[in-house]
RNA sequence: GCCCAUGUAGCUCAGUCGGCAGAGCACAUCCUUGGUAAGGAUGAGGUCACCGGUUCGAUUCCGGUCAUGGGCUCCA
């Protein structure tokens, strides 16, 4: 068994979904059934990160022996560990403790395991100085608890854990940050060091490579390098300002929202940006969402509010006329702009505002439609998701939260028709509890990048609630008045923020279909000037976005440059191009296409445009 | 908001243990008219984030403010 499990390369087994050490193999009789747990599994990865923690904290209370610890689980990518410490840690820390840990490595101490009851932990932590330990132990309801050990470090822990310290190969430390006592603000700060682990130094080495992707393609710096936006300090945090390049993709996303939308029975509308402040209070914005809106101004004695969402001002329009039944399901769109209050800690580039655009939309329908709209807006959402690339997408259903408004009825309806329309459409998901807005529970999905990372993008939420406050009505065929229910939907989220994410998924290389510019016309030599304007003029009035580069300047440096701002194509014209009345055409990724003429570089261009390649 | 770090030219960054600041790229002018990722020369460009203190003198030291970054919490 032991030899098994040894060629397996198991960090641990598991039985019956419960993980054990590989020393406590012999509590076991030869009939039960292990499976081995390694680095490849989920749990494997965890346990081993996990042992990582262990040994870093093992180092900090070497080289900080005032030290007291707090948590160090592992996380998705690695783990990390809580200090209390005396002096903040600095960068020069953390390479002292990554060599105390490859210490602590080489001497393969062995993990060992220690029951004992809880009051003789409690008395040993207690006298060791640990208090977040003590807090820990106290929370604990079982009798006895489990402390593990490696050379003269002790730790409460349930494990399990790697046999030994020296089963972890590959590791680094990452970055320090700061981390509340338990994520609770009212708790003191502690210091919090990020680190990673693999099991083979390859992997380690990948994943700082992508680490070094991830940081390449941060849209903050592409945002910059490529000219698409910018944050003003005289403006103010959290407020975009998109540069003519930006502009121009954002742009061609809203023409393409529109026209989708229009084409799926939408109604574009728009609507101003402040409210009385009145609106807000019977919409349940001011007593559930106040702490995201801004103060309000007076305007001639009224308070007025910046809206932080839309959908008071299409329950309006909706209200400006008799609605028949006739008329349902009745969809409303706007690109509508909100401002909400995010604390400064927490703006982050284009993902985390406080004024953005959401591509929002309410329907107001029967509550007999509402699974078939949601069936409509999920297959709606994936075509337009995938139109930018994103076919791979995580599900979740949130639902009633603490704060909530309506009847625990009215959500355990609402709730249970997404559930059959994410059924019906065969999407897998997984459950939030709790996470729901305040008005109703809703589907978010979360698109996977080209990197494979998770952004939440679009939502669906179900409202019975603001239909019942604004008292929304329609005539029924029956003659009489019925209440609809609203679906508040954003497929993109918003579009500062979908927009950082499509730099990032496409590290700036946009599809032509979006790029800033798409053609760059080079000459060689300024003979060559008035032929490319020709071409420029008519590729322009085609629609084709196009850009003539007549700089006293040599081929090679004019490549150079519209190669690094990212040009679909490029177009060379010296004399042999303007003799036989052709462009010479080479893509950004360096491919060359040879001589063509202007009327097949037109075609080729539209062909690829119009499939949003 | 909180902890830590950072803030020097449009961008990326040097630098001053306190004596009115420098490079590369970009920009402008000139030379060069060159065929698939950087031709050459010259020049212009800075309230060293902002406010205050210490000092004969502060970009440098101290305090505060603002902003940014890594996180905590929260979210589109």
């Amino acid at each position: 068994m032991e030899e098994a499990l040894r060629k397996a390369k198991a960090i641990a087994v598991r039985t019956d979904e419960m993980l054990f050490d590989l020393s406590r193999l012999k509590e076991f009789g030869d009939e039960a059934r292990l499976e081995p747990v390694t680095f490849t599994l989920k749990e494997g990865r965890d346990i081993y990160r996990h042992s990582a923690s262990h040994i870093m904290a093992h180092a900090v209370k070497t080289l900080f022996p005032e030290a007291r610890l707090a948590i160090g689980p592992a996380t998705e990518e690695g783990f990390y560990y809580d200090f209390d410490l005396d002096r903040p840690l600095t960068l020069e820390d953390l390479g002292m403790i990554e060599k105390k840990m490859a210490e602590i490595v080489g001497e393969d101490r062995p993990f060992r395991r220690r029951v004992l009851a809880k009051t003789e932990a409690i008395d040993l932590f207690r006298k060791a100085g640990q208090d977040y330990k003590v807090e820990l132990l106290g929370e604990i309801t079982d009798e006895s608890v489990s402390l593990y050990e490696e050379g003269d470090f002790v730790d409460l822990c349930r494990g399990p854990h790697v046999p030994s310290t020296g089963a972890i190969r590959a590791f680094k430390l990452l970055s320090i940050a700061g981390a509340y006592w338990r994520g609770d603000e009212k708790n003191r700060m502690l210091q919090r060091i990020y680190g990673t682990a693999f099991d083979k130094e390859k992997e380690l080495k990948e994943y700082l490579v992508f680490l070094e992707e991830v940081k390449k393609r941060d849209h903050r710096r592409l945002g910059k390098e490529l000219d698409l936006f910018s944050i003003s300090d005289d403006i103010g945090p959290g407020l975009i300002l998109w540069h003519p390049n930006g502009a121009t993709i954002r742009k061609a996303i809203e023409d393409f929202w529109r026209d989708e939308h229009t084409k799926a029975d939408y109604k574009i509308l728009f609507s101003p940006h402040i409210a009385k402040l009145n609106l807000w209070k019977k919409s349940g914005h001011w007593d559930f969402y106040r702490e995201n809106m801004y103060s309000p101004m007076e305007i001639e004695g009224l308070e007025y509010e910046l809206k932080p969402m839309n959908c008071p001002f299409h329950i309006q329009i909706y209200k400006s006329g008799l609605r028949s039944y006739r008329d349902l399901p009745l969809r409303y769109a706007e690109l509508g702009t909100v401002y909400r209050y995010e604390r400064s800690g927490v703006l982050h580039g284009l993902l985390r505002v406080r004024g953005f655009t959401q591509d929002d939309a309410h329907i107001f329908c029967r509550e007999d439609q509402i699974e078939d709209e949601v069936l409509r807006v999920l297959d709606f959402t994936l075509f337009i998701l995938k139109t930018f690339g994103f076919d791979k997408y995580d599900v979740y259903l949130s639902t009633r939260p603490e704060k909530f408004v309506g009847t625990p009825e009215s959500w355990e309806r609402s709730t249970g028709a997404l559930k059959c329309a994410l059924e019906l459409k065969g999407l897998a998901y997984s459950v939030d509890p709790g996470e729901g807005v305040f008005y109703g529970p809703k589907i978010d999905i979360k698109v996977k990048d080209s990197l494979g990372r998770a952004w939440q993008c679009s939502t669906i939420q179900v409202d019975f609630n603001n239909p019942e406050r604004f008292d929304l009505g329609f005539r029924g065929s029956d003659g009489k008045e019925h209440r609809p229910i609203m679906i508040h939907r954003a497929l993109m989220g918003s579009l500062e923020r979908f927009f950082g994410i499509l730099v990032e998924h496409y590290a700036g290389v946009f599809p032509l279909w979006l790029a800033p510019v798409q053609v760059a016309l080079l000459t060689i030599a300024e003979r060559q000037t008035e032929y490319a304007l020709k071409v420029r003029e008519k590729l322009k009035a085609e629609g084709v976005r196009t850009e003539a580069n007549l700089d006293n300047e040599k081929i090679g440096h004019k490549i150079r440059e519209a190669t690094i701002r990212k040009v679909p194509y490029l177009g060379i014209i010296g004399d042999k191009e303007v003799l036989e009345g052709n462009v010479s055409v080479r893509r950004q990724n360096g491919e060359n296409l040879g001589s063509m003429t202007e009327e097949d570089l037109l075609r080729l261009l539209k062909e690829e445009i119009k499939h949003r390649g």
